[in-house]
DNA sequence: AAATTTAGTGTACGTGTGTGCGCTAAATCA
DNA sequence: TGATTTAGCGCACACACGTACACTAAATTT
């Protein structure tokens, strides 16, 4: 006998987090999306959505979880292209979040919008997947210029800071203005290396 | 024969601003405060809400203005301190952006949410707020080091960030830490201020 | 084959919302 | 003084929301 009843009840859950993502839009948050709304455009009656999430909290963090997950395969494929051989460090992974921001608005806009919402849980598992990122970079700061571990830290959360905010600069602006946008961050993220290393040979 | 009448709405207008900055909080956003909320607080009917503002859109936007202000007067002081010869200016500019977000975390709240809402009018309206201060503080470095114009407006634009980022951290974690973030912030300022300088030296 | 479990439905209720409308009373104007 | 303007109010309406509840039908278990 088949597993139909799970695999069907699986297929719903997966139809309500698509739907939710598919709400999502400049002008529309997570915030402020109702039950009723993401029950309708995911083809299910509003109480339904009680059978997979306890309430849109629970939903909302899934969504933050999933989106956390998408962006860091990104940047892992990204340090396979730089392990291969390819390019500057700094410019390949700008380019490479540029490209997820692109193709992932909206997942980017959850990270982004909730980071300062007014639910401190969200908070948190925003800040949790960034602190991932932080964390791996920092590491391979560490490993590779043998500074010490706090300044490691610092640099590492400093250029996050950087790229997280030219990422939610380039969603308000025109594709044509994206590269002078790189550029910018391009040149802040060298600062910060720079100013590092400078900092460490001091010590 | 006095101006009574323009001096009382001015009052009740002052009112209703004054109750929508009484009801932020970590908790609640501008976003889902309601006009009907506002005028509870405000003391007055729902409908007399109009009489002043023409929506919540055009409400919300005159407390970015006044949060934006605020903002910019403090800052304006502590150059006035830095010129005065206390201390470092990066310190002190840190110390007083901190200073401001204790003491007016509401507003800070307000300028850090809006900066990545859901309307483009209140995206722009906080995009120039910040654009002020990236300006100020560009002109400034360029005129101080002799730096090219873009380089200069580059390493501004990387200090707000940094710092604008640290202050919405601080409104998460407890008064005792806020040391250890204000360490953090100030060292990775230091890494941009030397990271473009040295590469000013470079060229 | 009978009993149980459960994903999904439809109905219904109470609540909070934005705002249109007409009124009042006091300030202002002529 | 009489006419006009207007800040503020109360009422009322239509609407969207979250969710409780009882139900169905099909899958699963016994």
């Amino acid at each position: 006998m088949r597993q139909t009843r799970a695999e069907q009840k699986e297929l719903t859950r997966r139809a309500i987090i698509e739907a939710a993502f598919r709400l999502l839009s400049a002008e529309q948050s997570y915030a402020n999306l109702s039950l009723r709304e993401v029950a309708r455009e995911a083809g299910i009656a509003p109480t339904s959505f009680y059978r997979h999430f306890k309430d849109m909290d629970e939903l909302g963090l899934t969504l933050v979880d999933e989106a956390g997950l998408t962006l860091r395969q990104l940047m892992r494929q990204a340090r396979k292209r730089i392990a291969e051989g390819g390019g500057s460090i700094v410019r390949t992974s700008v380019d490479t979040f540029m490209e997820f921001i692109q193709t992932n608005a909206n997942e980017f806009r959850l990270l982004l919008r909730e980071r300062s919402g007014t639910s401190k849980a969200f908070r948190l598992a925003v800040q949790r997947e960034l602190q991932h990122f932080i964390e791996e970079l920092s590491d391979y700061i560490e490993n590779k210029t043998g500074v010490d571990h706090k300044i490691a830290y610092y640099e590492a959360d400093a250029l996050v800071t950087l790229v997280f905010n030219a990422g939610a600069e380039a969603l308000d602006i025109k594709a044509g203005k994206r590269d002078l946008l790189a550029e910018k961050v391009i040149q802040q993220l060298r600062f910060v290396v720079r100013g590092s290393a400078y900092r460490y040979e001091k010590k």
